[in-house]
Parts: structure tokens; C-alpha cells; sequence
DNA sequence: TTGAAAGCGGTACCAT
DNA sequence: ATGGTACCGCTTTCAA
């Protein structure tokens, strides 16, 4: 099946391989009648440009790898719609690669970008494989860390402190008078870690003992209500619980609602994201609110003064933050 | 900054270009000695190979690009999850274009697909712009539309039939003796389309009058909790609501909560999809399953065979079905 | 087992 | 405004 290129559609013109490639870039500096003709048959044949050959030729890929750890996650959704609103208008096409939560799918997807000649790599997380490390070090190609901060950033870092926002949010619990405070999580990733760290960071400098919970999976609502349950088997209902995610305190809140326990009366829950259904929850969901989307923006904006600027990325940190967001469930 | 190429691998081991690349394709076929040069070199250089450089002169692109209209739904990622589970092993890529829903979006995710020679396109939905028809038509690459099913395949269609699904849990609702049923939907996409069309064929089916309350916006629990508000604002409560999906149900149920409205005692609500959390809500959620995972792996497979058989993709259409799975809600 | 040369499908550069 | 030519970085012959 041979394919149709730019040969193809200048013979059926009858005007050269370059003034058709012109017509499609730069139709202006064409006279209108061989536009016309390159048009006709450019129609007439489904004539599509083979990108490989034009980024060989050119240098140009227009194109910006986003790798993230899931999709399951609507917190990804969230970032990458941030980042396509800004990119795509500036003429930038986003590929999304899927590492799964591991270092190592991580590493071959950076290879992978790498080797498509992305113009930028966007990465979520702070933590990678040392080559994934140096691949990315010496790419010469702007490279962002998000979500998360770091002190030895590859280029541009872009989030927020996922211990101090777990910490506050404990904190808050712990002035608002409750001292049995249990923490409930699945997977232990990156973020997830760094979130432990400061619920225990939280209860040490209170001087309170920790309540870990844990069972390995991705975070759901079904996790949530198999951690509660699972808490219950061997001790008494804490007085407060502070969740990994929103997913896991609505499943927190249903097995709360199975046994007739009542929230925040009997036991107080915490979410964090502030995902779409935290308040319209019955009882709405106290929780920490995170950037997500404007994450997502803030990386494309400063990608796209890069690139089209023609200029390095300038390494710097920015911080986003985060809000905690008081409701009825605790 | 210039870039490590093949070349700059062959001169740094002393050998000729042709062979450093054997020796990352086809290590077996080079001697061990200039095997490990060629190594060290790779390593040192950090060299990573020029895909479009590669595909260019291979016609080989490992790639198979997936259409999907929004990253929001979780029913996608579980989609893209059985493709990918298939697909990755097999050696090919998975690169997910997100056309937001719109026409013209999944038109241009097609031309660059086609653009970047993808070796298969996988688009969910069967409804495309004229243009988008028949670029694939002639594209002479396997084509599969999914999740839906459709007369007029452009090549496999694996997928279920939304209106049937929609018919038979509205039927089902009628036959438990509800009569006065209301429909509940956020955007009028063709999915959801489809299933309007299932819940007003089975209404007329038994002489029932429609209700039907849309509030245009990516289905949420924000949505279905609006909805239910809109429609109590100048009517009765009905005698069951059946929701364009499972996030709209819960939005639903949180606002019965709220509202002090018994389910399914005072009514009934059936969501679609049977999402995680659909079991463990409080009430558990009647809803109806599709097989999101299963439509990935199967289009996944038949994917691998005809790409790395070499064989063109025998059109075909792979009705997966769905099921109705009664709980407590209705 | 190894290498030289041609060429994949475009674009940059330089003429005309 | 238009075209000729070299070349992007790699792989596919084909020969040695």
C-alpha cells in the first residue's frame, strides 16, 4: 500500500515537492493559483504529512511528553486539562505516557520521549531512576517536576508540599480537640509517603500516638471502606480519620453510614484533593484543597514562553499550595 | 547543543554506524567485543536512538495511537488499561489522544495519528466527521471503533449496544412496578444519546410518559445533585430516576440523604457502568455493568495479531455486552 | 560478522 | 514566487 507523500501531490499539481510543502506551512508566500492546484490535491489524494519525515528535516516535533503515574486518578485528569488548554492553542500537542506507579516504567517512557525528540518533559513526581535522572540532565530540553517539591530540582518545580499539607490538616484535628487520630492509606507511592510523613510529623509534635492503616492497592472508595472495616476488627473507633484521598473517606463515610456511625459526632473524617463530590457529600467532606488544574496551567505557560521564546527554561521552584477546606465531616 | 547520534556511538567505539545499531536491535548478530564497546559508548554518550529517524527509514512506528473523549471518566482508564495491559508486552505503544468530546478534536487527533504513521488507531464512538471517515478508510491501517455498535464499521467495532442497555434497566424499573420514571443526564453526548433513546423506547414501550431533566456539564456527583434539586423544584418526586451514569446516582442519593428522601422506599435509582464504588455505597447502587476492561484487552488482541502477523485487520463486529446488576437502590 | 551506499519524506538554504 | 539540492539520523539492501 504505498503512501501518499509530497511527491505524490506535487506531480498531481504539477508544481515541486517544496511549493507544496510552502502551501501547507506558509500558504501566503504561494500565488493563489498553485495553492489552489496543491490544495485540489492534497483533497484529492488524503494527503497527510509524515510527521517523522518533517521533525527529521526540521528539528520540530511540537510536541510535549507528559508522564504521569495513573489515570485512574482524577487529580491527573485535572492536571493534564491544564496543561492542554494552555498547549494546545500555542500549537503544541500533548502525549501522555502512563508509568504505572513504577520508577521503571517511568525510565523507559523518559527514554521514549526522549528518543521522539519531545520538546519539553513534563514529569509528576520528584523521585526517579538515577538514569532516568541523567537522561533528562542532559537532554538540553526543558524539564518540569510537579506536584511535589524537591531541593534538588532537574529544571522547573512546580507543586506543592504534600507533608506540610498532610501535617496541617492533622494539626487541625488535633486543636480541634481529638487525639485519636488514625491514618488510612493504600499504596505507599511517593505522595502517599510524603503525606504519612507529615500526619506523623503532626501526632509526634503533639506528643500522640500513631494509628497507621494500611492495605496495598490503589485508593477507592471500596479501599476505604475495607480500611475502616479492617480497623474495627482489633480496636475502637478512633476519634478522627484523616484519609490518603477523597476516594477513601467516601468510602469511609458509607461503612461509617452501614454501621450507624455517625460523622462527624462519633468520629471525624478527613479526604484530600477536594475532588468535585466532596461538598455536595451528606455530610460534605472536610479536606485539603490542591492545585491540580492550575498546576497544569502555570507548567504549560511557562513551557510555552520557553519554546516559543526559543529560550532555556529557567529553573526555579513554585510553590502552589494548598487550602484546607472545613465541612461537616470533621 | 548538539545531539548524540548513531555516529557519535560508531566513532566513540571505533566501529561503523550500521553495527551500533545491530547492536541495539540485534545484539546476537554482533561480536561480543564490539557488543560491549558499543555499550560502554551508548552509556557514556547517553544515547538514546532518533525515532523519527528510525521510522523514517523502518516504516516501523510501534505506535498505536487511541482516541478518547475525556480523561474525567473513569470507564476510559479502564479502557486505556486493558489496551495498554495488552499492547505494551506485545512492544507497541499506546499514545491516548484526548478530543474533549468534540468532532473537529477527534478530526485532528486522526490526521496527526495518521501524520505520525500510528500502526493502528483505536477511536471510541462511531460517529465521525466526513473528512475523519475517510482519511481512515484510506489510511490503509487497521481502524476499531469501540464501546458502541455500529452498522457501518470502518473496520472492527467491539463494543454494546448503549440503547439496549439503557432499554432493558428502564424496562426492568417498569416491570418492578414503577411507573412514573424520570431520566437524568448531563450532556448530550452520543453515548448518552444512545441511552435517552433506550430510556424513551422502553416508555413507549408501555404507554409511560417521559421525564426527562438535563442540565448540560460532564456528568459529576455535583450534576446528579443538581438534577434531582431542578427536577423537585416543579414536580414530584418520581417513582424511580434512572441516571446517565453512576456519579450522577450518587450525586443523587447524597441529595436524598439530604433531603430526607427514603431509597429505594420513596424511589428508585439505577445508575450505568457499575463503577467501584457502586457496591459499597450506602445503599449499594443498582446499575448496569459494561465491560470497559474486557473491550480494551479484546481490541488490544486482535490488534497484536494483525500488526505483528503482518495480516490486515478482519473487519468484524464483537457485541461484549451488559449486564443489569440489582441492589439495593432499586 | 562487518561495512558502504542508497534512500525513507520532508525542509533549509540558496539560486533563479 | 518558485525550484534545485543537500541533508536530517537511521535502516535496508548488498557486498566483502
Amino acid at each position: 500500500m504505498p503512501r501518499v507523500t509530497l511527491n505524490d501531490v506535487a506531480r498531481v499539481a504539477n508544481v515541486s515537492a517544496i511549493t507544496v510543502s510552502r502551501v501547507l506551512r506558509h500558504p501566503d508566500q504561494v500565488s493563489e493559483e498553485k495553492r489552489k492546484r496543491v490544495m485540489a490535491a492534497v483533497q484529492k489524494l488524503g494527503y497527510v504529512p509524515d510527521l517523522a519525515a518533517s521533525r527529521l528535516a526540521s528539528s520540530r516535533t511540537h510536541m510535549v511528553g507528559v508522564i504521569v503515574p495513573t489515570l485512574y486518578n482524577v487529580i491527573f485528569a485535572d492536571y493534564l486539562l491544564g496543561l492542554h488548554e494552555i498547549l494546545v492553542p500555542a500549537g503544541l500537542q500533548v502525549v501522555v505516557v502512563n508509568s504505572r506507579y513504577s520508577q521503571d516504567e517511568e525510565e523507559a517512557a523518559v527514554k521514549t520521549l526522549i528518543g521522539q525528540r519531545a520538546e519539553a518533559i513534563v514529569v509528576a513526581g520528584i523521585h526517579h531512576t538515577a538514569l532516568a535522572r541523567r537522561l533528562l540532565a542532559r537532554s538540553h530540553m526543558p524539564v518540569v517536576e510537579t506536584l511535589e517539591l524537591t531541593d534538588r530540582p532537574l529544571g522547573l518545580n512546580v507543586g506543592f508540599s504534600q507533608q506540610s499539607a498532610a501535617a496541617e490538616a492533622t494539626r487541625r484535628l488535633i486543636a480541634g480537640g481529638r487525639r485519636r487520630i488514625a491514618f488510612f492509606l493504600g499504596q505507599l507511592d511517593d505522595r502517599a509517603m510524603a503525606r504519612q510523613a507529615g500526619y506523623r510529623q503532626a501526632m509526634a509534635e503533639a506528643g500522640l500516638d500513631e494509628t497507621i492503616v494500611q492495605i496495598t492497592g490503589l485508593s477507592s472508595v471500596r479501599l476505604g471502606s475495607a480500611l475502616l472495616s479492617r480497623l474495627l476488627e482489633d480496636a475502637a473507633l478512633p476519634e478522627a480519620i484523616f484519609c490518603i484521598d477523597d476516594n477513601v473517606a467516601l468510602g469511609v463515610l458509607q461503612e461509617c453510614r452501614k454501621r450507624q456511625i455517625r460523622v462527624p459526632d462519633d468520629v471525624a473524617v478527613v479526604g484530600f484533593h477536594d475532588l468535585e463530590f466532596a461538598a455536595c457529600l451528606s455530610p460534605s467532606l472536610t479536606t485539603v484543597a490542591t492545585r491540580r488544574y492550575e498546576t497544569g496551567r502555570v507548567v504549560a505557560e511557562k513551557l510555552v514562553d520557553a519554546i516559543l521564546g526559543g529560550t532555556a527554561l529557567k529553573p526555579a521552584q513554585i510553590d502552589l499550595g494548598f487550602e484546607i477546606v472545613a465541612r461537616e465531616s470533621g
